[in-house]
RNA sequence: GGUCCCAUCGUCUAGUGGUUAGGACGUGAGCUUUUCAAGCUCAAAACAGGGGUUCGAUUCCCCUUGGGACUGCCA
C-alpha cells in the first residue's frame, strides 16, 4: 500500500450477542490490517445506554477472541486520554475503546461545528446543517463498489446530538475514527447511504476522507438481509455451541464475498492474512449456507488430532452442562470411540449421538441381529463362533483392528458363511444399531470384556 | 414513494470480446462393502430479458425486469 500504516476497526454496539455479520465485517478488517501490517482496533459503540448491556459486550470480546480476531490494545497514551463524563455509562479500563468514555471528545468538535455555524441547536438537540457544506453533489470512491454519487438534497439536516446530550452513530463515528487514525472504514454495504452524511462532516471538520469500502451483506435464505435486530444469528450460541471450529467458521466467512481467484478454498487464518485483498471482495450478497458450513466443519474436525477433539468435546461438554460429565472420565476409551466415529461427525455435539451406545447397550429386537440375506440358524452359529474364538483371543492381538477383521474373517471361512452372517449380527450385538462403524472397530473401542459380555446378550436374544 | 446498490448452475463463486463457461457445497448414479458414513468415479445443473457497439457478445454501453439496502433524537 502506501507509507501510511493502515488502521482499520471493528465497531460493534453491545445490544445484542456477537453477530454473523458482524464477525464477518471484523474478518476482513482484520484480514486486510493484518495483510498490510497494521492495526485493528476494537471500538464498542455504546452511545445507547437503554439498548447496551455488559453482557453483549462480553459476548462479543469473547466471540471475537474465539474466532482468533484478536484486536490490538490501546496504546498507554490513549488509554490516559479516556475519561468518563457523563454518569449514564459506566465503563472500565479495557484494552480497547468505549464511545461512552469519549464523551468530552465530541463535545470538543460540536463546539467547532456551532462556532463554524456548521451546526444548530433545535429541541435540546444539535443538528448539522447541510447548508454548511458547500458542493450540491457528494462523490467518493469506495474500494469495492467503486465511483459512488449523492445528489445533496436528497438528504435533510440531521442530528448529532440527541437532546439527552448523547451523540448519535452518525457523528460519533467520524469523530472516533478520526481521533483513532482510521485509514480504511471497512463495513456492511448497508452503510453507503449513510456515508455521504458523514462525508459533509469530514469535510466540514477539515478532515481527511479515510477509504471506504463497503462489503456486501449476510443474506437470508429469501434474500433479505440477516440483520442483528431480525435475525440474531449469533457466533456464540449459534456456531461455538453448536459444535462449530472457529477455524471452520472463519474459513467459511472469508469466502462469502472474497476468494483467492483460483480453486483453492482450504485457508487458515494465517494464509488468509497472506491472500485476502480488497480487490477480491465483489458487489453482490451471499446468502449463508449452513450445509457448506457442514462441510468445512466437517473437513476440520479431520484435521483434529484424537487428543484435541477430546479436549474441544469436554470444553462443550462443560459449558453444556456445567459440570464435568462422568462418562468421559476413562479418557482411554474416550479416545477409541473418537478414532472411529470421528469422520461421521459434522460438529463437536455429534459426539453424544454417535458414541451413546458405546456406554450403555441399547435395547434392541432380536430380530435386528439377522441379516437381510441370512437366517436365524446361521446367525446363531455365526455370533457362537465368534465368541468361542474371541473368547481365547490373546488381549494382545486386540490392539489391532485389522487382527480383529481377520478373526472374523475367519469365523466366517471355518463356518462357510457369508460376511454378511457375521459382520452383521457381530455389528447388533457390539451396538445395538444398523448404522454404526465396523464390526473390527467396535470390537477395538469396547474392548474384549465388554465386547464378549454384548455378544453373549446377543446369542441369549437369537436363542429365544 | 425517494435515494443508492446488486444480477454466472439451487447455493458460494472463477472466467473471457472468440472457452466443451471452470471449481466447491448440495443433488442423482455407480464402484467398494456386513449396514450407514467416508472415499473414489461419473452425471444433471447457470451467463434474467430486450436493444445497441462489434466480424463476433456471458463479457462493453443503454433500457427493462428482478432482488436488496437505506429512508430514527438506533447502530
Amino acid at each position: 500500500m502506501d507509507k501510511t500504516k493502515v488502521i482499520t476497526r471493528i465497531a460493534p454496539s453491545p445490544t445484542g450477542s456477537l453477530h454473523i455479520g458482524t464477525a464477518r465485517t471484523a474478518l476482513f478488517n482484520f484480514l486486510f490490517a493484518k495483510h498490510y501490517n497494521g492495526r485493528f482496533l476494537l471500538r464498542i459503540e455504546d452511545t445507547d445506554p437503554v439498548r447496551s448491556k455488559k453482557e453483549y459486550e462480553k459476548d462479543i470480546t469473547e466471540g471475537l477472541s474465539w474466532l482468533g480476531l484478536d484486536w490490538d490494545a490501546k496504546t498507554q497514551n490513549e488509554k490516559r486520554k479516556a475519561k468518563n463524563i457523563n454518569s449514564k455509562f459506566k465503563t472500565e479500563n479495557t484494552n480497547y475503546y468505549h464511545q461512552s468514555e469519549r464523551l468530552g471528545v465530541y463535545q470538543k468538535y460540536i463546539k467547532k461545528l456551532l462556532d463554524k455555524d456548521a451546526a444548530y441547536k433545535k429541541d435540546n438537540a444539535i443538528w448539522f446543517k447541510l447548508d454548511s457544506y458547500p458542493d450540491d453533489i457528494i462523490k467518493y470512491h469506495d474500494l469495492i463498489m467503486g465511483d459512488l454519487e449523492f445528489k445533496k438534497d436528497t438528504f435533510n439536516d440531521f442530528v448529532l446530538i440527541k437532546s439527552d446530550g448523547v451523540p448519535l452513530y452518525m457523528f460519533a463515528a467520524v469523530i472516533d475514527d478520526y481521533e483513532m487514525g482510521i485509514t480504511h472504514i471497512i463495513r456492511g454495504d448497508d452503510h453507503i447511504n449513510s456515508t455521504p452524511q458523514q462525508i459533509m462532516l469530514y469535510k466540514v471538520l477539515g478532515f481527511n476522507l479515510p477509504k471506504f469500502a463497503h462489503i456486501p451483506l449476510i443474506l437470508n435464505k429469501d434474500r433479505t438481509k440477516m440483520s442483528k435486530r431480525k435475525n440474531p444469528v449469533s457466533v456464540g450460541k449459534d456456531f461455538r455451541d453448536q459444535g462449530y471450529l472457529p477455524q471452520a467458521l472463519v474459513n467459511y466467512m472469508a469466502l462469502l464475498g472474497w476468494n483467492p481467484k483460483d480453486e483453492r478454498e482450504f485457508f487458515t487464518l494465517k494464509e488468509l492474512e497472506k491472500e485476502f485483498d480488497l480487490k477480491n471482495v465483489n458487489k453482490s450478497g451471499a446468502i449463508f449456507d449452513i450445509g457448506k458450513l457442514n462441510y468445512f466443519n466437517n473437513h476440520y474436525l479431520q484435521q483434529l488430532s484424537n487428543d484435541k477433539l477430546l479436549q474441544f468435546i469436554m470444553q462443550n461438554e462443560k459449558r453444556k452442562t456445567k459440570n464435568n460429565n462422568a462418562k468421559l472420565k476413562n479418557k482411554e476409551f474416550i479416545l477409541r470411540i473418537i478414532s472411529v466415529v470421528k469422520n461421521r461427525m459434522n460438529t463437536l455435539l455429534d459426539f453424544d449421538q454417535l458414541s451413546h451406545y458405546f456406554f450403555k447397550l441399547p435395547n434392541y429386537k432380536s430380530d435386528l441381529l439377522i441379516f437381510k440375506k441370512s437366517n436365524k440358524e446361521k446367525t446363531f452359529r455365526g455370533l457362537h463362533t465368534t465368541y468361542s474364538i474371541l473368547h481365547t483371543t490373546n488381549s494382545s492381538r486386540w490392539n489391532k483392528i485389522n487382527d480383529l477383521n481377520n478373526i472374523l474373517l475367519e469365523v466366517v471361512k471355518n463356518e462357510s458363511l457369508s460376511n454378511g452372517d457375521v459382520f452383521w449380527p457381530v455389528r447388533v450385538a457390539l451396538s445395538g444399531q444398523e448404522k454404526s462403524p465396523s464390526p473390527p472397530e467396535l470390537l477395538w473401542a469396547l474392548g474384549k470384556k465388554e465386547s464378549l459380555n454384548r455378544i453373549n446378550i446377543a446369542i441369549a436374544k437369537s436363542q429365544k
